[in-house]
DNA sequence: TGGACTTTGTGAAATTCTGCACGAAACCAT
DNA sequence: ATGGTTTCGTGCAGAATTTCACAAAGTCCA
């Protein structure tokens, strides 16, 4: 069965529009109209080709010997994230974080209000941050569904974080940004994002270590003369 | 020159590294001594051939027909990673994210610890958070040789990113942990990291809306009985 | 108009990553 | 000991991604 289903954007091209989006948002703040794939490579820190075969999969918006327009391409590329509607979060987790995260108003003008957090824990319940009132993990079903909600964020201890999704998936949630250091067990149809500062420090970490250990050789070999084959 | 260097591990599985010691030391918390590739994959949610893969480019610490031992291959990986020494952080920006990385403890035990933030607004120099007193970030260049900082997290506005990135890298900070939803300019022998929940939702609602098509593409097939070709 | 110049869009090559399949090596039961 | 079972380590093929290179299509200026 052949679908008339869109064309599939390549998912390492998936991660690196919202980027390019971010860009092309400061250029436009900044008055620019147009732009090159050579300007945006520059900025976003990658390859002109890669640009151009990035900007075409969203369809032949460029003008030889010109470039992009700026008001245009952001356009498409919303039109492609999904992002010319807004996607309703709920939080799932009412420690730091997860208020943290209620009361910070940046998301709601990108396109993704929180618009419910709740938690399991009784004395949390009931109580407010920011403009929300904590629910009841066990309502999470009834509030997905009457606030529209497709996107879920677990905030929760890591202990708890596999019921929580658990929980979103129940209720319908196929989105989830997780922050809970943990892989989370989950059916293949359910999309997961995983944001662990220590596994990003550790990535860091190895890489530094590569840099420190090339310098003590070249030292080394600096020193002694060593012939290197 | 060929260089008696380590063997290089590849990037994507770099990536992978630090989730599987996550991993490995819940399994050892739960008293569980060895563990199998087929185990951990599943536990990883990733397949068997590339975990064994992954480790061996550790060098080969599994014995056949019986598996891998967990605290053995956690100092592995540890080594590997370079996480058998501690790596000083410095925080750059004393918003609320940069003092609440400051407060939170979890990364010290991690082998992090944050041992200095810094801010380039005189009313926020001097005052403590935590256990940390707010330092200038002029003198980033005197703290980093002090307290032997290695890692820069960036904290700041997206205006002052840039500077803050460029005051890190003057003194001599080569891995970049940058939470500003801005692309950094950087040499190419600098690590960074971002981290941008925006860029993560962005990502998520792409798929979601990939996701909603296909359902709706569905139903109306349904409905008027569409012949696919 | 026409020729020089710029920049896109994209085949195709090069590189990286993934996953299968199977030999090798270890354990176990008899 | 020996055959059966388990599981690692890895060569290899295929998939995905990146990069190159250049024709195509536009602008600009004389």
């Amino acid at each position: 069965m052949t679908q008339l289903q869109r064309r599939r954007i390549p998912d390492a091209a998936v991660t690196r529009l919202p980027v390019y989006l971010q860009i092309l948002n400061n250029l436009h703040a900044t008055n620019v109209s147009r732009f090159s794939s050579d300007e945006l490579a520059a900025l976003a820190g990658v390859n002109a080709a890669k640009v151009r075969k990035d900007l075409s999969y969203l369809g032949s918006y460029g003008t030889r010997g010109v470039g992009y327009e700026v008001t245009y391409l952001i356009h498409q590329i919303k039109r492609e994230l999904g992002l010319l509607r807004e996607w309703n979060v709920v939080v799932v987790g009412a420690g730091n974080l997860g208020c943290a995260l209620a009361k910070f108003g940046g998301f709601a003008p990108r396109g993704f209000p929180v618009v419910g957090i709740v938690d399991n824990d009784a004395k949390k319940i009931g109580q407010t941050t920011g403009a929300l009132t904590i629910g009841d993990v066990r309502n999470l079903g009834k509030m997905v569904r009457d606030l529209n909600i497709t996107i879920g964020a677990i905030t929760t201890s890591t202990a708890t974080a596999q019921s929580a999704v658990d929980a979103l998936i129940d209720a319908g949630v196929a989105s989830i940004l997780n922050f809970a250091p943990i892989v989370l067990a989950t059916p293949s149809s359910v999309s997961v994002r995983n944001v662990d500062l220590g596994v990003e420090l550790q990535i860091l970490s190895y890489y530094e270590q590569m840099r420190t250990e090339q310098m003590d050789v070249a030292k080394s070999q600096t020193k002694s003369s060593v012939v290197s084959v």
